[in-house]
DNA sequence: AATTATTGTTACATATTGTTAAAAATAGTT
DNA sequence: AACTATTTTTAACAATATGTAACAATAATT
């Protein structure tokens, strides 16, 4: 989960606003004043601080400036008033990373932040599985034999990636349909099963790979 | 490049200054009345407008004046003959933000042009987009791709955008519906999906850029 | 061996997306 | 206003993804 820190004194705002952020990636943390905000920014080191720039105490600026003294790199984004226009070059010369205006879009702060997220969080994804002599890329969702590239479909590549993370070890059906079919709660068919099937059609080409089944538990991928 | 545009009816003058201000940094373009200023201006978008306060026909007054007009943001630098001290007050009523009498030296100019582009620095980073081996230009909406330069609607801009600032992320539907069509509370056509058909055309020759659907969920742009 | 439960496979139904063309809306010009 | 060019939406049909059903194959149990 990707810690994130916002300072925000209007109480209802920012408890919307961390609702709304707060999601399977983020955990938000939600302060009202700068010196909380500094103490909370130490003591998580969140991917991205939200920033409201007036602030009763210690400002925006002030805060941002107190960070940018010991941290260059973790992205800032400011919220201002609809009027103070002047300040957002304050805010870029003190190394904020980005701003909204409020009234802004719980969405559109949402790109922002995922945007800004983003560029750490990059190093952690490993998007390129090596399965034998395949090469199943997982941001693109494709797999490679030799120069053969197939399209995975979305399903396909989590059902891939989940039997590889835990290759060789039994995989619970129970599992399986709760990562790759998370929505549906009452999920009774055996689209699982067909899928299985589809994928070990995709892998017969390297004779290593196989995936079995065990009865009444689940699948299991051996390279 | 950061696109400035220079109004100065001296050609000789107009020469040497665009001239020297032409840089890796900067384009300059130069024209020399009011009205090619203008729509030049337009056109541009340019980071920095350098105008002379004498022209022939509409002075520089009445040109920052129509700038203004529609446009409070981008820096105005006024060149002014010695003679006219009074009329800097003048000129910064209406909106300039710097300004120099002459002779000047081009290396005071520079100096000058710098600290007023940077100050929208951080609008030229979010102006132009690195997306691959093309470069959007936000401003002018147009994607440029080696010499070939393609106009954007205002909608295919603003979707390259949103993708763009969550790439190699998945971004929901509904968001993206939100973020560009926001006043369709009741959008229910499919403008998306043939939006997104047109922009994978526009991008295509990049071979490492591509846009996924992700079924019943969104699109994931890939770079 | 017969029965039963589970899985494998195929075919098909349905929903979603891809693509193209044309209609409608919008902006710009004369 | 009338015409033009451009943008956007709608419509139509093709392609794809996914779920379901049907039946075959297999393993476990009786």
């Amino acid at each position: 989960m990707i810690p994130l820190l916002l300072i925000e004194d209007e109480t209802d705002l920012g408890l919307i606003i961390a609702d709304n952020l707060q999601s399977a990636e983020y955990s938000v943390s939600h302060c009202a004043d700068g010196e909380q905000g500094l103490f909370l920014f130490h003591q998580l080191k969140p991917a991205v601080v939200i920033l409201d720039v007036m602030l009763p105490g210690m400002d925006g600026f002030a805060i941002a400036k107190k960070i940018r003294e010991v941290d260059t790199e973790t992205p800032i984004l400011f919220l201002t008033a609809r009027t103070q226009t002047v300040d957002v070059v304050n805010a870029f010369e003190l190394g904020a990373n980005d701003y909204l205006r409020k009234p802004f879009s719980l969405e559109e702060l949402k790109v922002r932040i995922n945007a800004l997220a983003q560029r750490n969080q990059w190093q952690y994804q490993k998007r390129f599985l090596q399965i034998g002599d395949y090469v199943m890329d997982g941001m693109r969702q494709q797999l490679q034999y030799k120069e053969e590239i197939l399209n995975l479909s979305f399903r396909e590549c989590e059902l891939i990636k989940m039997l590889y993370e835990s290759k060789n070890k039994v995989v619970h059906r129970q599992d399986i349909i709760q990562a790759v079919w998370p929505n549906d709660r009452f999920f009774t068919g055996r689209s699982l099963d067909v899928f299985i099937s589809r994928i070990r059609t995709y892998l017969q080409h390297d004779k290593r790979i196989s995936i079995v089944n065990i009865r009444a538990v689940g699948y299991k991928m051996i390279i």
